[in-house]
DNA sequence: TCGGTTATAATACGAGTGCATTGTAAACGG
DNA sequence: CCGTTTACAATGCACTCGTATTATAACCGA
């Protein structure tokens, strides 16, 4: 055994690198050379730890729904206890929208990968399993709000998902491109809420 | 005056040879040579009608937007007639899904120029500028149908065509990926339109 | 201490890039 | 019919890219 080096830790290092440089200047633009500069290591050093750039990237995408959802757990426990169903969901939600420039820097990325995924395969089907993840713990968060008796027993929660999942979605674009402002788009976000609890009726 | 060409035809062709090869191979293996040879023209040619590679993308952009929207306008015309707001709207929105390939190239297309928008300013604005004459339009739609009463007079047009805008945008992108089929996005569609013309109170 | 394995660096290489330059043919105004 | 302007083609150039190769240093088991 040589010299004993983390390897997991540098691998995230070298993403966080990734993203960085992604978030600044796009993912057609990141080269070795420039997340070698930006992690402040060696070209060489970047291809110890990914056998190609496509499998860096890869990680790096990974990476980053990881960081994501781990973030978004450490507010949701950081929110007030207890809480409602509908509070919940909210907290949940308005923590997928970019409302802050952190954010706003994650979904550049974001929206990178997922361009590059409409053309690769192997880069779509993780974006399709990911949004799989997501969209079954909405699905039960909703349920499990509906048989508390927050939510009309006649709505079914697959579908309901399917309406906040795109919607947050297609928030998330409008957000980022500067066209709906944060409060415009969490007002769409409390109206729909209104809706699936049901205050409006 | 030497040969007589129509300068704007030519730029089109070319534009729709750049949307093909970012179709298949995704705009950041989009290269001047790729442009050429799919155009079937020569380098030079394409340079001869695009100072840069970055006017030419925009133009491609431009001229998909322009196609998308004359298309669109096509199916609406050619729908059955009268027909009321909510057959009018549902017609409109479903025609922005990827329902086909040909729509789900061009999606594939306008997610790249997204991505690419979210680092670098001036297409950020030019998709602003899209984005506000489509919510123009969508919000336009909505207070004729309420001006005609299909729609509860305390509704506001502006605020469900953010929500409507947006719920669409999200739906694209998840059809995109093979998340949801069409099925369940035209049925999210449904629920929303439902609730928006109060079929369910 | 020695041998082997790994961490890290430096660099060479061929392919591809956008852009500039140059060349050629065709169409008009004079 | 001539010259200027434009359409189009071909090629050269400086640069960047991902990857392969090689070199060095550090560590640990034997």
């Amino acid at each position: 055994m040589p010299k004993i080096v983390d390897h997991r830790a540098r691998r995230r290092q070298i993403a966080e690198a990734v993203l960085r440089v992604t978030a600044t200047r796009g993912l057609e633009s990141v080269s070795l050379r420039d997340v070698a500069a930006e992690g402040g290591i060696s070209m060489g050093l970047v291809q110890h730890y990914f056998r190609s750039k496509d499998q860096m990237l890869l990680f790096a995408c990974e990476y980053l729904i990881e960081r994501t959802n781990q973030r978004i757990a450490e507010r949701i426990a950081a929110s007030s206890t207890p809480q409602t169903g509908r509070s919940f969901l909210r907290t949940l939600l308005a923590e997928i929208l970019p409302l802050d420039e952190e954010r706003r820097a994650g979904t550049r990325v974001w929206v990178a990968f997922l361009a590059r995924a409409a053309v690769e395969p192997e880069l779509e089907r993780f974006m399709r399993d990911t949004w799989t993840n997501s969209h079954n713990y909405f699905a039960g968060v909703i349920r499990a709000a509906q048989e508390r008796g927050e939510i009309a027993p006649e709505r079914d929660p697959q579908r309901e998902a399917v309406s906040v999942f795109a919607l947050t979605d297609g928030l998330v674009s409008h957000i980022l491109m500067g066209h709906y402002s944060n409060e415009t788009a969490l007002r769409a976000l409390d109206d729909y809420l209104d809706h699936l609890f049901g205050t409006e009726s």
